[in-house]
DNA sequence: AGGGTGGCTATTG
DNA sequence: CCAATAGCCACCC
């Protein structure tokens, strides 16, 4: 398994992250086969070109939080995508229970409440 | 080849 | 709850 080949697999699962949903960085990281890469998978998101169609956003960390630096205006842009999606978001905080995306029980992207 | 560095995390206090 | 800590591992000098 060379590292491009899974750079392909995380693309692959990121790809298949229905909207409205979020995964975390350890999350993709199991799903690719490797479940100590989440650092690695972080980087990999970093080195997406600006304009990708990647729902890099989508991805969050173990807490629920953006772990992208604020803008200067003190907002923060994956966020904002996020809430574009109708996702909420509390205290900048993203309740995984309610919008983490479950591949094996939730392949259609319903809500399980 | 060696050491520092992250879009991380689980654990502990 | 937050903060510090200690593992982690590919990347990049």
């Amino acid at each position: 398994m060379t590292m491009t080949e899974y750079q392909q697999q995380l693309y692959a699962w990121l790809a298949g992250i229905p909207k409205g949903r979020v995964v975390t960085y350890g999350q993709l990281a199991m799903l690719i086969g490797r479940p100590r890469g989440a650092r690695w998978v972080g980087a990999q998101l970093r080195g997406l070109p600006p304009g990708t169609s990647l729902p890099w956003h989508r991805v969050v960390n173990a807490s629920g939080r953006s772990s992208l630096p604020l803008q200067r205006d003190g907002s923060n842009r994956q966020l904002r995508l996020l809430a574009a999606e109708d996702i909420e978001i509390i205290d900048g905080r993203i309740s995984l229970r309610r919008y983490g995306w479950r591949p094996d029980t939730d392949s259609a992207g319903q809500c399980l409440k």
